[in-house]
DNA sequence: TATATCACG
DNA sequence: ACGTACGTGATATAT
């Protein structure tokens, strides 16, 4: 029995597209409109099971409908680029699908499918018609099944001639009629004005058609009858052009349309092209050699042998060890100072790459058995490549263990961050499909998460680790050769791997926290906030919950009658910035301005960092990630000592306990001064920028300077604060609300300063510019040592969306480049470190600044040294300037 | 688990 | 006309 599934095109398209969220492949395009094409195909052909196939689409412009009626579709939004972009990307999938598609200038692809339904008809072949587009119901027939998408495009309603009288009361050609006296908006077809859906069915029950309608006109009463007549011509163009042209001429044979199915191996590297992991999945394509360059390994079987070793089989392993490529580290817990290690799995590919491969597990147990003696050696052996991934984690937690880790060659986990910062999915499973290879069980369906979370029997663990490893040897080709198509291997070789090993270092040293001095610190806040909320409570004349949100806004804003500056989401905003503007209102919201800062230090700096104190060194040791930042910056956590308070006194003392684990030993700090503006200067390549920095000028008097025409005596301190504001915008990206919020002025003046920076400041503008246009032409921008941020949102038709990727694609270079030196001098300072033999000790980064513990003997050299190496890292067109201090505690180094 | 807030560069 | 500064992490509430 002959099937025909025919789908138009342009209308599935357009309600995939609305009906799924958003959705980019690492290139930037977005792909949610093809994705919901493509499960709909695949429904469709899992269900209808046709021997015939094709999608039409619409093509060109004009149609023969624009030549009787100019205005036809007119009025319509323009396609949105998100989903122009995807058209090629569908008409490519369909070519893996088999799928025949067909458009013809001139016509839409109703006009396509009226003429073949029609052909079907006349030789009784059997249809079904996929549309989101109602008019589509004139073609059901006998033979010709109307299947329309329901919320969204999950669901479709299939009417035959009896479903649709059921529904509608209406014969297929009566939609026409209905039409007619409706109209349709999106067409831009007027129908009769104040007729609807509910008037044009019962006028066509009644009479049956709109010529009847129109010939019993004056019978019809009222405002009704008075419409209809005055409309008569508008009903009888709309019902003409709500007709469906059933003789495009040359539409594909029959025998054109036959559809035996796809190819597997095809569709899934289609598939992976557009990056549907999911379907990737969950389509289980077998063990069928997948073809497409990057499949390397595809082939092979999922089979692995895999073997637990013990303490009395060790012999099989030790013999392997010094062909084995790639290992990995399994821990429970994302803080690795305090994570435990299950184990390791090792993974040996055969000789000829195929047959002998082979996974070895050894629980954490046997490693530390001392008959593992030569597996620990060879770990630590930096003459023993290994690829991993995130050795950093792994390095640390071993570490912990007494176990040092050396001789990564590759980290599959750290290459991926570099290949794409955004990048939230970087494990394993996430990377094996995007490369194409054989699916890997997630961590969560062999560990399972939150509650549930439990480590499976030795077996599925083994298997599971095994397997980890394999994809990581199978990863690290592929991605060394991404790494060198993107011009990152030296960023990866010479910066980040070793980078590394330079982290875990910092964070196995840590700092030592004055634990006493901080429980002291945080009574004297204890009695200072119970003061103040008594005072609080006095004002509002009731006890509530100052630390919630919700319930502060109902004594503010309800009890009290104070303004609502701004909402949230949720309500009333009680953020600082509104309770400044409240203060003059009312005593009780300074009260809560102090409470809120030394609550804020109480918990998160006193009570929060009391707890990270390691009971057996004193110290904290936070932990950086290498891999979270979008522009290459560090973080840190567990805790982050990347935000503790200096900016006011009050939380500065916090930094009073953080001091030299050696006795009579200072901490030296040395930041970069200005080192993002002297990066603008530059990558801009501003004359006048340059030459601030080359004279070593203060560069917010500077700008003030030039922004307002003045000289350096004329600049008072509001107008050097303006000035900062306006570079600090520079560098955000600026827009005109940003600085205008950020200075408290109105967004025509903060305009203003904007105009008056750029036209001084006229190199730095055509730097603007340009990286914005780079970034719309490559898809990315990059830093100055070739980091790359992909910005797909750049083209994106949502103001907001393009607005924000251009103020990043501005952003990106300046702040990534910045965290690229100091990640240098971070890397050379190390090795100058052990190259002097010094005892001084590097332990915290914070963006422009490195911190560390002298003896007194080394402070003199450290105090140049340390400057130097900064200073050093890199050469620029402009200087970078350094500026060390030192002191008893962090506090005092300033 | 999401939201609001606030600490840092 | 659109409505926001760039990048992070920790905490307390409320769901």
């Amino acid at each position: 029995m002959n099937k025909l599934v025919v789908i138009d095109g342009n209308s599935i398209i357009y309600r995939a597209f609305f009906a799924l969220p958003p959705l980019t492949n690492s290139a930037g395009l977005h792909t949610n409109a093809v994705y919901g094409f493509t499960t709909m195909l695949l429904r469709l052909i899992e269900e209808e099971k046709p021997t015939h196939m094709l999608v039409a689409f619409d093509a060109g412009k004009a149609t023969f409908r624009h030549e009787g009626y100019a205005e036809y579709k007119g009025g319509r939004e323009k396609t949105p680029s998100e989903l122009s972009e995807q058209f090629p990307l569908l008409k490519e999938l369909l070519k893996a699908f088999s799928i025949p598609q067909y458009e013809r200038e001139g016509y839409e692809a109703d006009d396509i499918i009226g003429t073949l339904t029609r052909m079907a008809d006349e030789k009784g072949m059997s249809v079904t018609v996929v549309s989101g587009d109602k008019d589509m119901l004139q073609l059901a027939s006998e033979h010709v099944t109307v299947a329309l998408t329901r919320k969204g495009i999950s669901e479709v309603e299939r009417f035959n001639p009896a479903h649709l009288q059921e529904v509608y009361g209406l014969k297929p050609m009566q939609i026409i009629d209905l039409k007619g006296l409706m109209g349709d908006a999106s067409d831009n077809i007027p129908g009769i004005p104040g007729v609807g859906e509910k008037t044009a069915l019962k006028l066509l029950q009644e009479y049956g058609s709109v010529e009847e309608v129109l010939a019993q006109a004056d019978g019809i009463k009222g405002k009704m009858g008075e419409k209809i007549r005055e409309h008569a011509e508008d009903a009888r163009l709309s019902k003409k052009l709500a007709t469906i042209f059933r003789d495009v001429p040359d539409v594909p044979a029959w025998d054109e349309l036959s559809y035996s199915g796809f190819k597997g191996p095809t569709l899934q590297a289609a598939f992976r092209k557009l990056e549907f992991k999911s379907l990737l999945e969950k389509m289980d394509f077998g063990s069928s050699d997948a073809g497409g360059a990057e499949a390397e390994g595809a082939a092979e079987t999922e089979a692995l042998h895999v073997v637990t070793v013990d303490v009395s089989s060790l012999g099989e392993l030790l013999e392997a060890l010094p062909d084995i490529e790639s290992i990995h580290i399994e821990s429970v817990g994302e803080n690795p100072h305090q994570a435990e290690v299950l184990g390791a799995a090792f993974y040996l590919t055969g000789e000829d790459g195929a047959g002998e491969s082979r996974g070895y597990y050894m629980p954490i147990g046997v490693l530390l058995s001392e008959a593992a003696a030569p597996v620990r050696d060879w770990l630590a052996d930096a003459d023993r490549p290994k690829a991993m991934f995130d050795m950093h984690k792994a390095e640390v937690s071993l570490a912990w263990l007494g176990l040092p880790l050396r001789g990564v060659s590759f980290d599959v986990h750290l290459a991926a961050y570099l290949l794409d910062p955004t990048e939230s999915a970087l494990a394993l499973d996430g990377l094996a499909a995007k490369y194409g290879l054989p699916a890997l069980a997630s961590d969560e369906s062999v560990f399972g998460k939150g509650a549930k979370f439990s480590v499976p029997e030795q077996a599925k663990l083994a298997e599971h680790l095994c397997r980890k490893a394999r994809v990581i040897h199978r990863l690290a080709s592929l991605m060394k050769r991404d790494l060198e198509q993107g011009d990152m291997h030296r960023l990866y070789y010479d910066l980040e791997q070793p980078l590394s090993v330079v982290l875990a270092g910092m964070e196995l040293t840590g700092i030592k926290v004055n634990g006493d001095g901080l429980r002291a610190y945080g009574q004297d806040l204890g009695s200072k906030l119970a003061g103040i909320m008594q005072s609080i409570y006095r004002h509002a004349g009731m006890e509530f919950n100052i630390n919630s949100p919700r319930q502060l806004g109902e004594v503010l804003f309800e009890k009290l009658g104070l303004p609502v500056w701004k909402k949230t989401k949720t309500g009333p905003s009680t953020d600082a910035e509104v309770l400044e503007k409240l203060a003059p209102y009312h005593e009780i919201v300074k009260d809560i301005l102090l409470y809120r800062s030394l609550a804020k230090l109480q918990s998160t700096y006193v009570e929060g960092l009391l707890k990270e104190i390691h009971p057996k060194t004193g110290k904290v040791h936070t932990y950086y990630r290498q891999t979270i930042a979008a522009t290459g910056r560090l973080s840190s956590q567990f805790p982050n000592l990347q935000n503790i308070p200096i900016r006011l006194e009050e939380g500065r003392k916090i930094r009073q306990v953080f001091v030299p684990s050696e006795p009579g030993w200072f901490i030296l700090t040395a930041d970069y001064s200005q080192i993002e503006l002297r990066v603008l200067a530059h990558i801009s390549g501003d004359e006048r920028l340059k030459e601030a920095f080359l004279n070593d000028m203060d560069i917010h008097t500077k700008t003030a300077m030039d922004v307002f025409g003045v000289t350096a005596d004329q600049v008072d301190a509001n107008m050097r604060r303006q000035a900062k504001a306006v570079n600090f915008g520079i560098v955000y990206g600026i827009s005109d609300y940003g600085l205008s919020q950020n200075l408290d002025i109105t967004r025509r003046e903060a305009a203003q300063f904007i105009e008056q920076y750029f036209a001084v400041f006229q190199g730095v503008r055509k730097y603007m510019d340009d990286i914005v246009q780079t970034a719309r032409n490559d898809g990315y921008v990059t830093t100055l040592l070739q980091r790359r941020r992909y910005l797909p949102e750049i083209t994106a038709s949502n103001f907001n969306l393009r607005s924000f990727a251009e103020r990043t694609a501005m952003n990106t270079p300046i702040q990534g480049t910045a965290a690229d030196i100091i990640k240098l001098a971070m890397v050379q300072m190390a090795q100058r470190l052990q190259a002097e033999g010094l005892k001084s000790r590097m332990l915290l980064q914070v963006h422009d600044e490195l911190v560390f513990e002298v003896p007194p003997d080394e402070l003199e050299i450290m105090k140049r040294i340390v400057p130097e190496v900064m200073e050093q890292a890199i050469e620029l067109d402009v200087p970078l300037k350094v500026e060390a201090d030192y002191g008893p505690t962090w506090y005092d180094a300033k």
